[in-house]
DNA sequence: TTAAGGTAGATGCAAACGCATAGAACTTGA
DNA sequence: TCAAGTTCTATGCGTTTGCATCTACCTTAA
């Protein structure tokens, strides 16, 4: 087993230990967890969000992606209208209502995940951030 | 923004893309990367697992876990029987034919990841694995 | 201009999922 | 010893997922 292998796996286990725990948590409201973090992404991009765009952010398929969206729209969280450069895309950003969501539910996770991670050293925080940054790909933007 | 969060956001972002990667390869045969997970969590312990015990490994509700490994006995992939020492309990593990699909599938999949983490250096694998070991909890057993 | 090919997102359908809860087996304390 | 509480896995049920495919729109080149 090589070197790579057996960090993946680490890192495998550790994701699944970490969102297990995110997961018990009790501050999710009516969000899942996948839904949230489409209205997080969503947050993070100032303009609005191609679905090939938040696709490449969320793992999720592409049909699977379209109707989770489709029910952040009725709920009133997402704005869909449709691309004026290219009618068959689509562009997507949070609605008022949908930023507070995000933040409401954002700000008590954001603590967890502080908490989580600390068992970390600064240090070693900041070379997880530039290792995954470097497996992500870099992709610019 | 914490060190933390944004060192989180980067591993979420890291494990999505790499988990789209290899789920797009061909490798999988007639598995899907969550049941072959449950192979490879039981081809790497010895002694047979606890529902309970394979549940902590892998990202799947109870339910879930529990119709999955149905599935698989139903297959010939893994042998469920009894726990003599506690009856409510199970012990699982993989059969001739669950080893031999784990494997081949196991072999060309391994390949892919350390092709993938190769972008790191031999210090920076190194790391991640210390690191994510930690977040992991360092359960021991 | 228009036909051929490609890309973005939506939809039909069967399979799989999560939540709530049931059932069976252990444990504990009176 | 036995009732109450806990733990482990399974099951009912409505929702969500992925695969295959479809439609609509854009692009290219003849």
């Amino acid at each position: 087993m090589t070197r790579a292998n057996e960090a993946w796996e680490s890192l495998m286990r550790a994701y699944a230990v970490l969102m297990k725990q995110f997961g018990a948590e009790d501050v999710w409201g009516d969000l899942t967890m996948r839904e949230y973090d489409v209205l997080y992404t969503l947050s993070k991009c100032d303009g609005p969000l191609r679905m090939s765009e938040l696709n490449r952010h969320v793992l999720l398929s592409q049909p699977a992606l379209s109707r989770m969206v489709d029910r952040l729209v009725d709920r009133g969280l997402v704005d869909r209208c449709t691309d004026p450069g290219d009618r068959r895309g689509v562009r997507l950003s949070l609605t008022p209502a949908g930023r507070k969501t995000q933040q409401e539910i954002g700000r008590p996770h954001a603590r967890s995940v502080t908490r989580a991670l600390n068992v970390l050293t600064p240090q070693e925080l900041e070379q997880l951030a530039v290792i995954t940054r470097k497996l992500a790909g870099n992709e610019e933007r």
